[in-house]
DNA sequence: TTGTATGCGTTATCAT
DNA sequence: ATGATAACGCATACAA
């Protein structure tokens, strides 16, 4: 036995050499506090993964010694070791728009709830960046995620399909959809708009709307308007139908633009969204028109300003938050491997206000 | 010696027999592209991580397979046996304020350049969970930080240095602060929109906050004020110093409470930001107030809407997005090693319009 | 309940 | 330029 001892720091020695000294990050690792607690490295990792599992006297040494170190578990260890990240990623256009912004918040209050981290990624509404940005997101191994519309490469959702990660569609919901979808149905939402305006008396129209190139969301906005007037014969003269970027600036642009025109003039302008509808309110202020005695106007997203506004802005109201709050416990389920529903549909509800009024024709 | 071997191959053999299969988790890994492009491990990171150092015939072998396997480098092993994670972090108050909203859209952009994924934490503005998230940041291995201001648990900054991240505090600038800032003076801007008043002649001031518990930049806002109305022998008297939540709600809610008064009536007042003003703008125009002529409202932030108000807005504008960038710069440099000064100064411009006029006494 | 010994997927060191 | 293999920090199956 004497010569195993012997033999033992002799092979410990012999092998030293040749083997690498440890890279020494200079970290304190799970290691040092098992030790310091006089415990095992599996029992350190029970404290924290499975703490019923520790006799109450042994978790506290623990829990003890590794404050005394300043240590708690790194998350890649974690992760390889365990096969989950802990991460989910969330793709959306841009964070410069509010409705955006406030789903991400959502998603990640709700996620932080469950210990998952939420990753966020930026596409500028361009499909290839959307796909580095997936891909990035697999390379980190989130374990579920969520993106903004479904106007993506097919090799975005291949992707994820490939790698076993349950996703969901946000913002969007459309009926028949591949996908999961949490949101609200942006064609019913237009159409609903476009109809209150029919109703209204209004016949003769125009629309300014943001990009629909790889927007599906405004492509579905204006394929709403445009069946909504089609059930009452009814269409948007070419000359009338404007895209450009959401902006103030694009939505006073437009009504100048409409207003210069030697057509007949339209009598109602429904817009993207409150910011274009807004410039659309400050230009009429400024060409003398009324509103809506001589022209109505509609917004959507109902901003905290759109209510403000003299006139106040018809527009339509959708929790977006909660559309991030939704996306993250359908996500949740899904990792839970609850058996899981197609989507969540979340209602757009119109605010009528003084910015529409009867057609003056 | 002998014995040695014996001893060696007796202890191998005893271990044998004990270990575990791989644990397989049907995941595509490195190893298989090796395999399949015919080279070692080594060589297959090399081409993603030290392309130069790997001939172009291998390479592209390598390329080849990686693309047939559909695989490509995961991040937690990375992570693991890089002892680098290529995560950076930021920690913000609330995402339902665009002006961090654009600083996270800034730094993500920036810092994506360089292949670090940003991760963000709201804090909600409460210390303790912003000193949470750091934590969790840091289990996460974050190789930088920005955080929203000063006002944070000592904890915080402790626990920063004492892993040796680098951070910056953002949106806040302080000459002598103890951290790397990069930001505006929130004192100096906010004693300039008083200076630019008591220049029109004004005297009585009431003043609408956020709320100043545990926000330093709302402090140094409150401060810079009444730094520049003691230059002149002035002060805010107690009952015009209203805080209440960034809202038009409050706005509103505080010009009304400031009229019913019985107390000289202020002849301007500033504004923590442009929500409040946009509320007291409204207020004032539904109370019959005459905005210059009777009373003289300042703002800040430079919202898109706040020059197309009638009357427009006098505030003041900070390229937020530039905050953020300007941020994930400072971090990259310190990174990289560079010698790194103590911060960066943005500045804040003011934006005089028709809100400010002489005053009325 | 606690300890032992691997393996997670990659990079880094050393050797060739 | 390329290969072999030991870390990296942790979790877990299995043994005790």
């Amino acid at each position: 036995m004497n010569v195993a001892f012997i033999f033992m720091s002799d092979f410990a020695a012999a092998r030293t050499p040749t083997s690498r000294a440890r890279r020494n990050t200079g970290r304190t690792v799970l290691t040092d506090v098992a030790k310091r607690a006089g415990v095992s490295t599996a029992t350190v990792s029970r404290v924290y993964n499975e703490p019923d599992k520790v006799s109450d006297s042994v978790r506290q040494r623990v829990e003890q010694a590794a404050l005394e170190l300043n240590w708690f578990p790194n998350a890649a260890g974690r992760a390889l070791a365990s096969t989950r990240s802990h991460i989910a990623g969330i793709i959306i256009p841009t964070l410069d728009d509010q409705v955006f912004a406030s789903q991400v918040s959502g998603m990640q209050a709700a996620f932080a709830t469950r210990g998952i981290t939420l990753v966020l990624g930026c596409s500028n509404y361009d499909p290839q960046q959307a796909l580095l940005q997936v891909r990035a997101m697999l390379a980190r191994g989130v374990e579920a995620m969520a993106i903004v519309g479904e106007a993506h490469p097919e090799e975005v959702f291949d992707a994820l399909r490939l790698y076993r990660v349950p996703y969901a569609v946000t913002y969007a919901y459309r009926e028949g959809s591949p996908h999961d979808c949490i949101g609200f149905d942006n064609r019913a939402a237009f159409a609903e708009i476009t109809e209150h305006l029919i109703g209204l008396g209004h016949r003769a129209f125009a629309v300014c709307v943001q990009p629909t190139r790889d927007n599906d969301r405004v492509q579905a906005r204006v394929a709403g308007i445009r069946a909504a007037l089609e059930r009452h014969g009814l269409a948007v003269r070419p000359e009338y139908l404007l895209e450009g970027e959401s902006s103030i600036g694009f939505g006073r642009r437009s009504l100048r633009a409409i207003w210069q025109s030697t057509g007949e003039r339209p009598t109602a302008i429904i817009c993207g969204n409150d910011h274009i509808a807004l410039g659309v309110l400050r230009e009429a202020d400024d060409l003398g028109i009324d509103i809506p005695g001589e022209l109505s106007v509609t917004g959507f997203d109902d901003l905290a300003i759109a209510s403000e506004l003299r006139p106040s802005l018809t527009t339509m109201r959708v929790d977006t938050a909660e559309i991030g709050r939704l996306a993250a416990q359908h996500l949740l389920d899904a990792l839970d491997g609850a058996p899981s529903r197609r989507g969540h549909e979340v209602r757009a509800v119109l605010q009528v206000r003084a910015s529409t009024g009867p057609s003056p024709r």
